[in-house]
DNA sequence: CGCTAATCTAGAACAAGTTTCAGACTTGAT
DNA sequence: ATCAAGTCTGAAACTTGTTCTAGATTAGCG
């Protein structure tokens, strides 16, 4: 009855990318057709057009595994995120944004990503609302989340060793950029509010300046 | 076969305090006691505890009925949130902030109002979750509890007639409030965190001070 | 009062997320 | 090559949100 060390197994989960034991050729490939799947249902029909049993089919993998690698159909949702984010900041890193001021450079880059997202309003509401709906058990993936949005804006300043006062400029920025979004995927807010409320919060920056160069 | 009628009356649903049909005496109560069980089990174990056979059984009215009331959960919790959202409305009126400056009034408002919500931390929990759930059926609910949220703010502010930068500034500070509000929630960010997000997003409110008064 | 439309109730039925299980298949180490 | 441990599969079961139905009950009206 290999049930419980199953669970302790599952405790260990593939699905987060650091540590955790190195996945097989074929784990690895699962895991992409996973994810592949997810995105696809994601762009029709958004949140609730990603069934598991579909996810499951189309990926070519019993339920079961299914959930061996994500535990919920959020942690699916946020790993999908975590990919596409990934895919975004290549993106970005390629064609800087051109601003004069960090606050406009980041307002431009998040404009950028805000733009990519409205290609794809069904998988944006998914990723969305799975990131903002996930509880206590997803915070781990959820956090590494947060951390590359930080990055992100981060290099659209233009630095490598914030303050604390632009450290927590960036936080409400972050908070900003996804109650934004929540608003404009749920019907809301227009595109133009969305751009308002950035450019808004972009100035809080701007606030922060003042840092000697030693 | 009245279903079709009974389409109709769904669609000028009893749920919105606004227009609608007026509520009988009976029917007032009913949805009374499923705000109250509403909350209750909120109050206990957060959204996941709020489940609609149990709020259906504790206000005692049958399953269908309930639906009739709040066609969803989501539609149930954030109509909950409505009617939090009244009460701290009026006990903050009751002590308006002692601050300075408008920024400094508008954090200790929201500051107030966390504390609240971390008396009941399930309940809120609850709330923000269906609040940032929420898909367009529930704008308009949404909505109203975002708008109830800018008075609390304005009122705070001391505005009657807020300029659009102002506005923008608001809108802003709700995001804040919004996001910040989960991360803490999801664990992710602890209580000072929060207040520090809190009073930085304020300081936008400064940048807008330069209102003449006619 | 007696009618009619609307509402309420109890309970079954359905949908999708999640769990469980027995058996087949891989993997890694000996 | 073989064995033990861990994984994967297919299918059923369970949970909880949501819908549907048939028959009481209620409200408003003549």
């Amino acid at each position: 009855m290999p049930a419980e060390v199953k669970v302790e197994a599952k405790s260990a989960r593939p699905a987060a990318q650091p540590a955790s034991p190195p996945l097989t050729e074929r784990q690895a490939a699962r895991r992409r057709r996973i994810l592949h799947a997810s995105a696809q249902l994601a762009s029709r029909g958004g949140f609730d057009a990603v069934q598991m049993r579909e996810v499951a089919e189309s990926s070519q993998v019993a339920l079961g595994t299914l959930y061996r690698y994500f535990p919920s159909k959020v942690h699916l949702l946020v790993a999908t995120m975590q990919d596409q984010l990934e895919h975004m900041h290549g993106t970005l890193r390629k064609k800087p944004p051109a601003g004069d001021t960090a606050a406009e450079r980041v307002a431009e880059t998040l404009m950028r990503a805000f733009r990519a997202l409205q290609r794809e309003p069904h998988l944006a509401d998914a990723m969305v609302r799975a990131l903002t709906f996930a509880d206590r058990s997803v915070s781990p993936e959820v956090d590494q989340v947060s951390r590359q949005t930080t990055v992100i804006i981060l290099d659209a300043m233009g630095l490598d060793d914030p303050s604390p006062a632009q450290l927590s400029a960036v936080r409400v920025i972050e908070h900003t950029w996804h109650s934004a979004l929540i608003t404009w995927l749920s019907g809301r807010a227009s595109i133009a509010q969305v751009k308002i409320d950035i450019e808004t919060v972009c100035r809080l920056i701007d606030l922060t300046e003042p840092t000697e160069k030693p």
